[in-house]
DNA sequence: GTGGTCTAGACCACA
DNA sequence: GTGGTCTAGACCACT
């Protein structure tokens, strides 16, 4: 469900984050859903339980799953979707940057526009 | 020429390469221009002559600039831009999470491409 | 009666003595009225009569319950409001840190009692 | 300048976040201070340098300070204050239950608005 | 020296 | 059993 690469540079835990987040985007897990308690988790990519905590605790931060002491931790019910100023202000900034290095690479504004299609098919397939 | 702010959570090697790099985007370094040396841009913006050097370093790896022994450190006049699939890569890594993130604030696909088209509306007029 | 949202981050227990409170608060249990039995609220609610079992003996403890061998749980009779200083204490250091949060949000103080007075007039419509 | 208290519920992480979030409401931090290194302020108040890094790290993500790598960590440039939905709603219930506490300690709406006005006082002077 | 990430292992609160 | 907090100690990236 979640593949770790112990060797990229991207760290463990938002390598988690973002593997939870996509396998939602892409409703494998949906609503409501239990997920792999930390324990479970953590000896599956053998990693460290408070790695996958760390995870946790970031992704439930941001309204993508509630944890439960006792209980476990699940996919959050329907959230009303809610435009995060500040975040959108940080994305932004990112995309800014990807702008800056496609153009390093000759790849201008319609190009760009082609690659984003591209990924948005990929995440509907994968 | 460049900004650096060094309150800000980016390197400051990286606001270096980034400050660099967008002025040949935007063509106020031209090739062959000189560029200042080690010490003078580190002085310039109060940074220590490493933290420079390595920015340099950087650059002149990835083929934007050239340092010539004993004459300074210029523009490279032979800079062509070249896909790099490697980094090609990373880029559609963060933008399948920015795409997941637009998601999560019920942005889809065709609002996420307006606001890439006001990002590069803003860089032009910037 | 009561409306236990097994989601949420408050523990269940938490959520059953607050349940029990605000009713007697609203009238709805009055003094010496009989409340339904660990095992009964258990099932009611589908909770580990544990859990039950613990929000009873916290009710108990702060007075607002009490519970007669071989005959049940009934609301207390002589329940007074009563100010507690510790309680006091810890609820002084809840608001201390909400008037900081309001603060960084840029609300101030006649902002927030305003704020205060719509939570009232909810809690009189719910 | 930050007291901490190890013998009580409130975890020492969160007892940090206060502690800081008080100073500078207070105005005894103020914007671009430093503020002690992690392992400083581990060492003042002789707890683990990871618990410091976890308090620091909420404080940066709620925008009261900046890390740094390499250089340290600062209370943020004066930020433009941002009313954030999802907290508020988080705030109100917190309200709420305040309100239903001192209702059980006999404390009504205008008392409870004098405390409000007590500890805004409180907060003030200390 | 600074902060950032990770592991290992402990103890507590909750169901 | 679950998640939450904390300590101890390691290694890395940045200045």
């Amino acid at each position: 469900m979640i593949n770790i690469n112990s060797r990229s540079s991207k760290p463990i835990y938002e390598q988690i984050i973002d593997g939870i987040k996509e396998n939602i985007m892409k409703k494998i897990l949906r609503p409501n859903d239990k997920i792999p308690s930390v324990r479970e988790l953590a000896s599956m990519i053998t990693a460290n339980p408070n790695t996958v905590s760390r995870a946790y605790k970031e992704l439930e931060r941001q309204g993508f799953i509630v944890s439960i002491k006792g209980r476990g931790t699940y996919v959050a019910d329907d959230y009303e979707p809610d435009v995060d100023y500040q975040k959108m202000k940080k994305i932004k900034g990112q995309i800014k940057n990807i702008i800056i290095d496609m153009h390093h690479m000759g790849i201008g504004e319609s190009e760009l526009i082609e690659i984003i299609k591209e990924v948005y098919l990929e995440i509907d397939k994968g």
